[in-house]
DNA sequence: TAGATTTATTTTGTATGCAAAATAAATTGA
DNA sequence: TCAATTTATTTTGCATACAAAATAAATCTA
C-alpha cells in the first residue's frame, strides 16, 4: 500500500534469510552424520574446548542456556557427550566428549572449512572478508 | 584440540549470530503492538500487496509453508487479518488485512525503516549497502 | 473423462529460540 | 554465621523452523 520502504531490503529480514541459508547448507553438511546443524555448531566448540562448562558453551555458540540444555540432553541421549559436576562449583557443569563424540566431533570440525568455502564460493575473498567483518559488528 | 579453523569465524555461526541480533531488536520494536518479530515481517508483506495468497507468502517473507499456517492462526485468531477462499483457485486462500490489521500494520510499517536505521547505526552508507548487496547473494 | 500428477494448504512430530519461573549452590554483607 | 543476593542450570510455555505425510482441488494425459 505504500513504497517508501521496500520490506525486502529491510536488514532483519535479509539477515534472517541468509542465515537461514546457510543453516539449510550447514545441515545438509551434517546430514550423514545424523546431527542438526545447531548439534553440529554446539559440537564444534565444545570439540575446541575439550572441556567446557554450559554457560561458556552458550555463549561462545551464541545458543541460549534454556535452549542448550536440550541440545546437550539430545546429544547426551546419543552417546557424544557427558555432563559432569565441576568440582570446585557444583552449580556448574562440564561438559566432555566421549570417544564416540570426540570422533564424531573431528569429523564435523573437519567440514567447517570446506563448507565455508563452497557456501561462499560466488564471493570473493575481498568479499568473503568484509561481509565476515560486518556481521561481526552486531 | 585443534587451530585450524576458528568456528567463531564459520560463515554459518556468523550469519546465525546476525541474525538472531537482528531477530532481538525488531522484536523490541514490536513489543509494544504485542507482536513478535516473525508476525511483523508477515504483517508487513501482507501490507504492501494489499492480498496476498499464502504460498506467494511464504516466499516473500521467507518463511516455511508449514510454519506460515501457525502465524497465520495466531494473527488471525487476533482480528489481525482473514482468510478467504481464492475464487478462480479454491486451492489456494486470499489473505486480507483486516480494518484493525490495517491499522497495525501500518504502524509496523512505519518503524521499518527507523529501525533500521538504528540497528545500522554504526555502520556507514557504503557498509551498509555493502552488506545489504552481500546478503543478497545468498 | 477417469486416473495420475501437480499444486496449495494444513497437520504432525521433532528441534530450536527465548522469556520467565524454579532449583540449587556459591557469595556477599550486616 | 545467617539472611539476602547472585550465579548456573533446568523447567515450562509459547512461537517459530522444517521435513514428511495428509487433504483437497486443479491440471494433465491416455
Amino acid at each position: 500500500m505504500a513504497a517508501e520502504f521496500d520490506p525486502h531490503d529491510c536488514i532483519f529480514h535479509l539477515l534472517a534469510k541468509a542465515a537461514k541459508s546457510g543453516s539449510r547448507f550447514w545441515k545438509e553438511t551434517m546430514a550423514d552424520l545424523g546431527l542438526t546443524a545447531v548439534q553440529g555448531k554446539v559440537l564444534n566448540f565444545i570439540y575446541i574446548s575439550g572441556e567446557i562448562t554450559a554457560s561458556e558453551l552458550s555463549m561462545q555458540a551464541g545458543v541460549d542456556n534454556a535452549t542448550l540444555t536440550g541440545v546437550l540432553d539430545r546429544l547426551e541421549s546419543i552417546n557424544i557427550l557427558e555432563r559432569h559436576a565441576k568440582t570446585d562449583d557444583r552449580r556448574a557443569i562440564l561438559i566432555r566428549l566421549t570417544e564416540h563424540g570426540q570422533s564424531v566431533a573431528a569429523q564435523v570440525y573437519q567440514r567447517i572449512e570446506p563448507a565455508n568455502e563452497a557456501f561462499l564460493k560466488d564471493l570473493s575473498g575481498a568479499e568473503t572478508a568484509m561481509l565476515r567483518d560486518l556481521l561481526k559488528r552486531f
